[in-house]
DNA sequence: AAGTAAATATGATATATATCATATTAAAGC
DNA sequence: GCTTTAATATGATATATATCATATTTACTT
């Protein structure tokens, strides 16, 4: 059972305000798991109870609309936590989360992290930005996918992943998405997210090879974007 | 300056965690407003320092999107609080509230809410709670923007404005929007939302007096909704 | 390595929705 | 009550996007 003392997550999520006796005994009460790429961490619907720590990998947050189309919610990453929002809520998850490459997590169970809420009020308030930011964001997506087009909605999804998850050596995005989970984020058909990544690539604005995406022309696909 | 303690707001939000000392140097400290219909609260970029409790009326919360259109991503109504998000956050306002009638509202200084904060341990649990319901419906709606039709939205939206805020003693909804109102919280342009209203007219699903909106079959317009 | 399935790509077409134009009706000001 | 302005309504048309069809390429399986 490796320490969460040094752990990623510890240093960039709300746990970074757990003092060391508290660590300790995190290290005794969660649970460590690898996941690989395409297995599902948790179903919309199911009571998870407690989160989990992203210590490495991504996973993608779906919620199944009515018309039987997953959307992709959010992506979330190493260094953050999962499953909060159900948690406090008392509710079951309205997400799925699914890893997009292997990943490791490790399952903290609730009661753990309530005596956490009721000692440490560093970490509540910690949590309760986390969910604000959260909020803002889900609000803006919100107008995004109402007031925006689809052309607007890619060019801005693939700055934001750029900005994200980074680039490697050779310059393209170092997440992968495949065309479908790409037009499941922006909210539209397959096809038609291929056919405006054609028109990006014909437009001198991104290189393409296979899965791999290359942002060429960021300052025109901000403006694109806005 | 009037009582907190029998206060709507008192009885429906948060603030019911509060004990009779609290209250009462809430009532303190507090400074109550009117706004009258169409008035600006808070506009999106503000700092507000503090939070705002809704004794009476509805305001809409819209937040500008870059093409220049406001987009309404919330209504907050009698009994619940505002502005929460940002003060926790401690950032300006995202979104900008506007009265959508005669309202009575109260201001909470923030360091007064931050106390409750550090002293009432169930204060904090609702917040959290509020604030983790509003992050699962902002995401429920984010998923509505991007996969379902203008039809299907309308006809969520007009049931929900039912169920929300109710019916005068004629069956039409209480709470009025005009049309352009309704397109922006749908997502639409106003002609698209005026037309699809006149559809649904015709099919006999609503009735249409002025402003005045009648839902008469809800069992349909729920099938047309999801 | 060959065969099969899946992902990506592109064309043709249909549909939903936005935009522009113009009535018509309702509300507001004087 | 009349005038002016704003809101609602409807038609005509343009545009964006979805859908259906079919290649083509890439990944997977054995």
């Amino acid at each position: 059972m490796s320490k969460c003392e040094q752990c990623i997550v510890k240093e960039f999520s709300s746990l970074k305000a757990l003092n060391k006796d508290q660590l300790v005994h995190l290290a005794d009460c969660k649970t460590s798991h690898v996941i690989k790429k395409g297995e599902v961490i948790f179903e919309e619907g199911e009571n998870v109870n407690g989160i989990f720590c992203i210590k490495d990998g991504v996973c993608k947050l779906t919620k199944l609309s009515p018309n039987g189309k997953d959307h992709i919610v959010k992506l979330v990453t190493k260094g953050e936590l999962l499953g909060q929002r159900s948690m406090i809520s008392e509710e079951p998850v309205n997400l799925t989360a699914i890893a997009l490459e292997d990943m490791q997590v490790c399952f903290i169970p609730k009661a753990e992290v309530m005596s956490f809420f009721d000692t440490n009020n560093q970490f509540s308030m910690n949590v309760m930005k986390t969910i604000c930011g959260d909020l803002k964001d889900a609000d803006g997506h919100m107008v995004n996918m109402a007031q925006k087009t689809v052309k607007q909605r890619l060019a801005e999804t693939l700055l934001y992943l750029e900005n994200t998850f980074g680039t490697n050596n050779d310059g393209t995005l170092k997440i992968q998405l495949s065309r479908d989970e790409l037009s499941s984020m922006i909210g539209t058909a397959t096809e038609s997210c291929i056919r405006l990544l054609s028109d990006f690539k014909k437009s001198g604005f991104i290189e393409l090879a296979g899965k791999k995406i290359l942002l060429k022309d960021k300052v025109k696909l901000k403006k694109l974007a806005d």
